[in-house]
DNA sequence: CAGTATCCTGTCCGATACTG
DNA sequence: CAGTATCGGACAGGATACTG
């Protein structure tokens, strides 16, 4: 993301709120990797075969940005463990639906990890579905709309959502505006 | 990666493969207005207040990659647009699965966009299912585990996927639990 | 083992100027 | 309007060396 940490504007795209966490890009992959389990510096070393100066700097900016929690598993020489915290689990979805497009990508054999169900191991196919309805949502029966703090640019552009509590008539300046360094 | 393109190596990390194609920081933000209809230059430009440079290098990377068609749509001066591929399109679960975590990140009143039902216009919460079972793919019922394609390192750590049989390529229909929409 | 510190290169990216 | 060309700054990121 351009300069740094930028997020937390009054109003926001929702994207640009995600990639200031996760667009840089050893973060998903670091990420990754402790959804599978690891949870030490040398084994994301070995793993994603990243420099050791930026894989701290990675790791502080999850740390900070409380998607993974730092905590000693002991003293003398005090040694650190990196584990997800709620927040960090929370991006799983789109850590599934990334792979799985890059699966996508593959012929078959060239896939080196698939998303399986536990029990019985097999394959499955992750769809984006709406939670209420069970629909999916990547055909054209979904759109973005404007939400509370749109933008009045964006608002004229997009249809409203729906029956708005409508905190609407705010202010303005852009919404969609990447971060600044 | 890094060094950019370092695409369609002989194993991959479907992860470092979606990466290559939507890991610079503009590119999704780009797509995002495309699938919002935007198809010209000078509306990306003011949309996204980005430089001239920078939109004509991510444009020009995603015309490369596939994702996105440029053709031109009056001649004297020859103008072009900029229209989503099939592939492109494919990437439509990527994009609202990190827009819904955004706006998770935000305070409903900092939403600046939402995803609607196009005829309800009600706002939907988006959520990763297993496309055979619609079970969510989000708990512990689902595991990463080693591709066709997976290194011996990697396949130590990993169970294998569904046992051979795995003809799932062949016709057998999956049922997709949500209907098309 | 788990980092920190330093140096260096590449390039992301914006600003500006120019063109058909 | 839709770019191309060039400049320069900031930083991502690797390599190496060092520390407890």
């Amino acid at each position: 993301m351009v300069g740094s940490k930028v997020r937390l504007e009054d109003r926001e795209c929702p994207l640009s709120t995600a990639l200031g966490y996760v667009g840089e890009w050893w973060t998903l992959l670091i990420l990754h990797d402790v959804f599978d389990g690891y949870t030490r510096f040398d084994q994301f070393q070995e793993n994603l075969g990243i420099s050791t100066s930026m894989l701290t700097a990675r790791l502080r900016a999850l740390v900070d940005d409380g998607l993974l929690e730092k905590r000693p598993y002991q003293q003398r020489p005090v040694r650190h463990e990196y584990v997800l915290t709620d927040l960090g689990r929370s991006l799983r979805p789109v850590l599934v639906a990334l792979a799985a497009w890059g699966n996508s990508r593959l012929a078959p054999e060239q896939r080196s990890m698939v998303l399986v169900d536990a029990g019985t191991r097999r394959e499955v196919e992750p769809v984006l579905v709406d939670a209420a309805t069970g629909r999916r949502v990547d055909g054209d029966g979904f759109v973005f709309a404007a939400g509370p703090a749109a933008s009045s640019a964006f608002r004229e552009r997009y249809p409203e959502a729906a029956p708005g509590p409508a905190g609407d008539a705010s202010g303005e300046g852009r919404t969609r505006v990447p971060p600044r360094s």
